[in-house]
DNA sequence: ATGGCTGAGCTACTCAGA
């Protein structure tokens, strides 16, 4: 089974690039992230035409998620947390592997800067309610994966200057410190997991020349329960969509499970 | 390097992103 997670940073002005990278990928799942659009103009016929439903949590101009699947998914649900911005940012479905339940948890984690504003606090709100109801949910459930553009930088290795990013709201301590108490209630990072010392991104800024000097940021992430770990057969970032015309500033992250 | 560029809403310009 493939599953993959995708910032697309607009879905309706990303629409044919999302297409025509679903055609060449072939996900079962697809997790999108800043789809930017309130539900009743999501293109979900668009997707239905290749074969794929569309589950939406959406928002006007701002944020909003999105799992576009070709195969059966149960209980979606959207408030997983409740957030007191009212903002979309989270998704999740139960799906079924050949002999486990999982639980499927798209996310878009609030980016939080400038630092020290209301932003930076809301972000730490937000992470710091998500890994509270994460506990609660692995009281019950053991299978967990957790996926999406999560705004954080997990350690030095995963931007290419990390001194311009250790007092960012992406690369302060105390935030990646929310990633590391996450991992500890029994998760993998399933991508450093698999590349102990590779240096790769998934995310470049449009500007500056960032992406042809390949100054980028892994902060897109597949968090797995540890005893799942076994199941993975590969992960792989995809750079391809980030160099097309009118990309999305993130490119999709691939997993295949078994 | 607190700028650079892009998208949404709207139709001039601000807000947000990372």
């Amino acid at each position: 089974m493939k599953i993959i997670s995708w910032n697309v940073n607009s879905v309706r002005a990303r629409v044919n690039n999302i297409k025509d990278y679903i055609k060449l990928a072939k996900p079962d799942i697809l997790l999108l992230q800043e789809i930017k659009t309130q539900n009743e103009n999501f293109p979900f016929e668009e997707f239905s035409k290749i074969g794929y439903e569309s589950y939406v949590n959406g928002q006007k101009s701002y944020n909003g998620v999105a799992i576009i699947s070709k195969i059966e998914i149960k209980n979606i649900e959207k408030n997983f947390i409740n957030d007191n911005f009212k903002q979309s940012r989270i998704i999740t479905a139960e799906l079924k592997l050949k002999k486990k339940e999982i639980e499927l948890i798209n996310i878009y984690v609030p980016n939080g800067n400038p630092v020290d504003t209301e932003k930076y606090e809301y972000k730490k709100d937000w992470l710091k309610k998500f890994i509270s109801n994460i506990k609660k949910k692995i009281q019950r459930k053991s299978n967990i994966l957790i996926a999406g553009d999560f705004n954080i930088i997990p350690e030095e290795i995963d931007v290419h200057d990390f001194k311009r990013y250790e007092n960012d709201a992406l690369g302060r301590l105390e935030i990646r410190k929310k990633y590391r108490e996450l991992i500890n209630l029994g998760f993998r990072d399933v991508y450093r997991f698999k590349n102990k010392t590779k240096q790769e991104y998934t995310f470049w800024d449009y500007f500056a020349g960032s992406w042809q000097k390949n100054y980028g940021m892994r902060i897109d992430h597949f968090l797995i329960s540890n005893n799942l770990i076994e199941n993975i057969k590969s992960i792989n970032i995809n750079k391809k969509p980030r160099s097309k015309e009118k990309p999305s500033d993130h490119t999709p992250i691939e997993l295949e499970i078994i």
